[in-house]
DNA sequence: GCCAACGTTGGC
DNA sequence: GCCAACGTTGGC
């Protein structure tokens, strides 16, 4: 008995991973989230989920791609790497601080959704819409089935 | 528990 | 490269 599917929305920058990287790779553990938020809802993952695959800090930012959940959240594993940038002393096995999710590459999307198209339809996305809301930076957010709906009827009007 | 300092995110 | 906004840390 599985439950409703649900979806996602994660922010990657594309010159450390881009959409295009994620399709040579296949899946890819989303390692280095180190926001407590953000870390919560890959908690609450599930295998199947949608995600939304959102380019950030780039020339055009927007949604580029989706995804989908791979595996149920696990201890990242760089948290406990003293030669990696996310390394965290005060991470232990027996309590880890970090968990992540696989994501597997679904497909491109036939046009990516820059930004600003996005924040002309505030109106049916709602202004909570963490994508959108002013000073938010949270890089891993949950997307209603409505708003994932929305966002892709957006894919051939960009 | 407050809050200043600091580091980071991410649009522009 | 700039900088506004935010999250986290640590002194008190």
């Amino acid at each position: 008995m599985s439950s409703p599917k649900r979806y996602w929305l994660m922010k990657s920058e594309p010159s450390d991973f881009s959409i295009d990287d994620l399709q040579r790779v296949g899946t890819e553990p989303w390692t280095g989230v180190r926001n407590f938020q953000a870390r919560n809802f890959m908690r609450q993952m599930q295998v199947g989920d949608g995600v939304l695959f959102y380019h950030s800090s780039t020339q055009v930012p927007g949604i580029y791609g989706l995804a989908e959940v791979a595996c149920a959240s696990y201890p990242d594993p760089t948290q406990f790497d003293r030669k990696s940038k996310y390394f965290d002393e005060k991470s232990t096995r027996e309590e880890p601080r970090w968990s992540l999710v696989d994501v597997r590459y679904v497909r491109h999307l036939a046009k990516p959704v820059p930004l600003d198209l996005i924040r002309t339809q505030v109106d049916s996305l709602g202004e909570e819409f963490a994508l959108i809301r002013r000073g938010s930076r949270l890089s891993v957010l949950p997307v209603t089935a409505a708003q994932w709906k929305i966002l892709l009827g957006l894919e051939h009007k960009a």
